[in-house]
DNA sequence: CTATTTTGCGCAATCGTTTGCGCTTTTACT
DNA sequence: AGTAAAAGCGCAAACGATTGCGCAAAATAG
């Protein structure tokens, strides 16, 4: 089983490789190829177990049919399981994925956006890291680009994401609801984007409902587990507990936990816990904890269906300006 | 931004392809280009920004800087933690990856090894599902291949795997040491080879210890959250209730605890709870859960290593036969 | 039985790079 | 000055597939 080609074909049928290549891409009918030569041709490709090599079809047909995805973080479950559904909706369509984990540089980033680009890639999903859009508007000029989870602000690069304004909101006014008022919010990095619109959301629902006495503070700065752990501590410990806390995503919350439990308090009775994201886990923490769901589902079939659509659109150049928000649903557990 | 080819610098600054070609490969030393030729070639190619077609120069070297990694469900924390440790080691390596999921189906991963063959891939790194290694046999003979996680008995597959057996035994001797004697394992699949291993050393543990009045028992047949929970209901609602419970992955321990919580059970008091598989939720929940940890960055790591020598090393045909397994390592919890 | 159409297929260029070989022009040496 | 060696670069053939164009043979028409 060396190497099978369409000329190797092409010399053991007698067929000339051209033949042979409209008979084996199907497009032996078209041509008027007798059906007598294609069945005789396909036959013998098969017992030669004949594999098309994709990489000189790629070189003819300027297309590559692949994909390249690019995360923060593949290890984060919230990247791993939007990876998971984006890579079967390209499989179904039948794109192959090139994964790339930038591990939240953005240097790494740029790297893999311009591997891709060397690559051939005929689209570029990426979760960017980072707040400058400009080398990504640059490709997006020649090769389809959606962002998702993330986006720019002034940009006319298509993305699709979840409405953190809606879902800091949403979080905020359930806690309300529920009759808290002594609320604190620990955030993650406070450039990125979905921890700014969450925080707009937090604030938001905190001030349309002050005139019910509602209280609002903020704190920490990054997506970890330590930073929930330790702003939890010192709120906690301070002279002006919060009687709820919004964890602004799952790393969080579980320093949020661990900080709680040190201190001998309980959930919800002493302090109320609400998270963003959601995570099979958090069923069975002690308390279920009530958290902020985005719709990741919606998200990969979004972004694939867009791509696709400007892939195979492409009449000489790509067009494809839609920013898309959609909201997240809250899943309620027995932390509030 | 059109298209920047060779032949456009070749145009742009009189000299020919070759010498383009060289330069810009870094070869141009070695070919004895002037200098300044050098220089006004890079500067040239800079300014139109040229990026090298990959598809072209693999089509040409027959080789593509590529690895597929096949994997059977990209959405759990074990595969992802494990797809990130491997996509990290190739990046630094300097190759991209093609990442398939295949959902734990077969013939989505014939498919996959397929569509790789069809790429060109330098080589594959599958977590293989299903029980016949005959056609990734075949194509080991022209492509490197290398099985983690998962392996098959009588092949010449190379593999790096964990010890499933000592994990198995280890942790079902720790539950003996503290005490337990009523032990209860809830297996998954029956016919998977890392399950087959640790009911081996399960059983070879129980009875190792039968003198001490060990008493083992088996259930089970998934790895589902379900198949815990079900198992577990059944066994301590029975007449004869185990004294600790034997989880092999993390999702069945998920049922465990639900069904232990559901029946007002406390753990460890009345049942002990040990399991297979680290996840760093397991540390929050309640009591903290003691499992075994598979030692996925050394595996990662070895297969990584492995298969760039094998490809490295290819003086004609393939050659590598390692088969390994790797010993896992305990982490204690609460729950026992 | 000739003229036209249809059928069935092959030629050769092309995609963008790489690379073995060889051709000039310098430079060095005696 | 004459010759040999070295420096600097280009020709053209690959790699394996696709595809516009066109040619011969067979079928149909007239």
């Amino acid at each position: 089983m060396k190497k099978d080609t369409l000329l190797t074909i092409s010399e053991r049928t007698g067929y000339s490789v051209s033949t042979v290549s409209r008979v084996l891409s199907g497009q032996g009918p078209k041509y008027r190829i007798a059906q007598k030569t294609i069945d005789y041709i396909t036959e013998v490709a098969r017992s030669c177990n004949y594999t098309p090599n994709l990489i000189a079809h790629s070189l003819r047909t300027n297309r590559t049919n692949t994909i390249g995805l690019i995360v923060p973080n593949i290890d984060n479950p919230f990247f791993s399981t939007l990876a998971a559904i984006i890579i079967n909706q390209f499989k179904m369509r039948g794109y192959t994925l090139l994964l790339t984990d930038t591990m939240e540089s953005e240097t790494n980033e740029v790297q893999a956006v311009n591997t891709y680009v060397s690559r051939q890639v005929d689209g570029i999903i990426v979760v960017p890291v980072g707040n400058s859009p400009g080398y990504l508007e640059d490709i997006a000029g020649s090769i389809p680009v959606v962002l998702i989870d993330r986006y720019f602000e002034d940009t006319t690069l298509p993305y699709v994401c979840t409405d953190n304004y809606s879902g800091g909101y949403m979080a905020t006014e359930y806690l309300i609801n529920k009759g808290y008022r002594k609320l604190m919010a620990v955030q993650g990095v406070r450039t990125s984007m979905p921890n700014r619109e969450r925080m707009r959301g937090f604030l938001q629902a905190a001030s349309d409902h002050s005139a019910s006495g509602v209280r609002k503070r903020t704190a920490g700065d990054s997506f970890s587990v330590e930073n929930g752990y330790k702003e939890t501590m010192a709120a906690m410990t301070s002279g002006d507990r919060p009687d709820a806390i919004f964890a602004f995503s799952t790393t969080i919350l579980l320093g949020v936990i661990k900080a709680v439990k040190e201190l001998g308090l309980r959930i919800p009775e002493d302090v109320a816990l609400i998270s963003f994201d959601n995570n099979r886990f958090l069923d069975y923490l002690d308390p279920a904890i009530t958290r902020i769901e985005q719709p990741l589902h919606t998200i990969g079939e979004i972004a694939t269906d867009s791509i696709i659509r400007m892939i195979e659109s492409e009449d000489g150049h790509v067009s494809g300006q839609f920013q898309i928000l959609i909201r997240p649903s809250l899943i309620e557990g027995r932390s509030c």
